[in-house]
RNA sequence: GUCCCCUUCGUCUAGUGGCCUAGGACGUCGGCCUCUCACGCCGAAAACACGGGUUCGAGUCCCGUAGGGGGCACCA
């Protein structure tokens, strides 16, 4: 059975990267019917807190990416570690080391001066333990291959061969009995029965150094699959500044879920020519085998578009609630049941015109808002003597209408443009300016008759009565 | 410094030797629709990094150059 894993360590948030390489996973995972496993690399102390691990498991949460099991913590396996290290040491494999930091800088400036990778020269290899120096704690060593090459067959990058002289012997256990990444990854992976490894292109190098222990253990090596990383807009390492934030800073931006998924999804994978892509469409196709080589860019409006898109895919109650949350803060909003009615039964026209649930929201205003409403100055310019008339004109007008419905009220409109000779948008513009304090909005018989009757007479009447100051 | 990886429109990509006069999407520009703004629809400009091979034929295979990225920690 396939199992795959996705290890972050918790460093704050789930990064849009590892959000990207948890999808694969997930999807790689999900697609053979298989297992996803997450675990939380939390060794370094100093760097992992529990509100950086809950903002994992938010995040993963948000994105839809459930895990089997309980997650592992790295740091809770750390007698397992030192276990493997002690024997690797009696198996021959490994050796106590007692250089000091200072002995190893010198070595690594050596090393480059001298036109050679900065490798350690493996100086306490064959030493007997007898030399070591008194009051020095020894780090243990893995005794690495020093001839031939190491050849793997990445799934994604292909045939990519590694010669030894470029692995030293690295640190297994550091002097305080600690793990390092290198062992620590590799014995959770063996132990926690991980077949496919699918992470960064950035650990494309350290898997020659990996696969040196999975020998020395004797253990099977899983199969390798290095994804291209992720690059800002200018093509260098992804940055803040290039939109490497968390996945709930894009959650709190207005996207949603879906978008971001099929957004990453699509950045370094592609099925022929389809863009849009639902997660059982994804689960279906995705082949890790199908993911490109080249670093892909991170692009705001693709991603934006795609928001758009599913915004007006979704279900009206969902965004409802979702503009809900975002209104509940604004200080001029009142959150009636009616005003929910309103945004509910508005939903249909407003969700084609927003990008996102900030744009939504703002834009949602106009059925939460409290009378008398505040006039911008464009509405303001439109509701001058000539736009007052026609508001005048139209109040009385909808005032006597039997019923309140699209129909009607369009019929209204339509029939006073026609007998005064008017264009309809001559008509449209000040009403929609005394209705919504603007003068973008939905379709004005859409505002009429969500804001129903009352409303949007009374709105219509504050339009005539309003103090309009120096004017 | 050294090793490894990468390179098709501005961006994400399709493309696995002839189907490519290089396709789609985002973005950009123009138009249509229209009560505003959107949505939608139609159209346009826009790319095989460069140089050598191999081949009847190369975006597709090989070599080199350039550019970019990553690794080389008692970080993960």
């Amino acid at each position: 059975m396939v199992v795959t894993r996705f290890a972050p360590s918790p460093t704050g948030f789930l990064h849009i990267g590892g959000a990207r390489t948890a999808l694969f996973n997930w999807l790689y995972a999900r697609h053979c019917g298989g297992k996803f496993l997450l675990r939380i690399e939390d060794t370094d102390r100093q760097r992992s807190t529990d509100e950086a691990v809950a903002a994992i498991y938010a995040g993963m949460k948000w994105l839809g990416l459930d895990w089997d099991g309980d997650a592992i913590s790295q740091f809770d396996r750390k007698e397992r570690h030192a276990e493997v290290a002690q024997q690797l040491l009696e198996s021959g494999n490994a050796y106590h080391c007692y250089c000091t930091p200072e002995e190893l800088a010198e070595m690594r400036e050596a090393a480059v001066k001298e036109g050679c990778p900065s490798l350690y020269d493996g100086r306490w290899r064959e030493r007997d333990p007898s030399e070591a120096p008194a009051g020095v704690d020894p780090v243990i060593r893995l005794k690495a291959q020093k001839d031939g090459e190491t050849k793997i067959n990445d799934l994604i990058q292909g045939e990519v061969t590694v010669g030894h002289d470029q692995i030293d012997d690295m640190v297994l256990l550091r002097s305080d009995g600690t793990p390092t990444y290198m062992l620590a990854v590799v014995v959770d992976d063996h132990d926690m029965g991980v077949t496919h490894v699918i992470r960064g292109d950035d650990h494309l190098t350290n898997t020659f150094r990996q696969i040196q222990i999975y020998k020395a253990m004797g253990w099977d090596i899983p199969e390798m699959a290095h994804m291209p990383l992720l690059h800002g807009d200018d093509g260098k390492k992804l940055s803040k500044r290039h939109g490497a934030l968390g996945v709930e800073a894009y959650r709190d931006m207005g996207f949603l879920p879906e978008a971001l998924n099929n957004y990453l999804l699509r950045l370094g994978w592609s099925h022929g020519d389809e863009e849009i892509i639902s997660r059982e469409q994804a689960t279906e196709w995705f082949e890790v085998a199908d993911v490109g080589r080249g670093a892909a860019r991170f692009d705001m409006d693709k991603l934006t578009n795609l928001n758009g898109h599913y915004i007006r895919e979704c279900d009206n109650a969902r965004l409802t609630a979702l503009v809900m949350e975002y209104l509940r803060a604004e200080p001029e909003i009142v959150l009636s049941d009616e005003a929910e009615h309103r945004l509910l039964n508005g939903m249909t026209e407003l969700k084609d015109r927003a990008k996102n649930i900030l744009e939504l929201s703002d834009n949602a205003k106009i059925y939460a808002i409290e009378r008398p409403l505040s006039f911008d100055q464009k509405a303001l310019k439109l509701l001058d003597e000539t736009g007052l008339g026609v508001v005048e004109m139209m109040r009385s007008r909808l005032a006597d209408l039997p019923d309140w419905t699209k129909e009607t009220i369009e019929e209204s409109a339509r029939s006073a443009a026609a007998e005064r000779d008017l264009g309809f948008g001559k008509i449209a513009q000040p009403l929609r300016a005394a209705l919504c304090g603007t003068t973008v909005s939905p379709g004005i018989f859409d505002v009429l008759y969500v804001l129903g009757r009352d409303e949007s007479l009374a709105r219509l009447q504050d339009a005539l009565e309003m103090d309009r100051g120096s004017e």
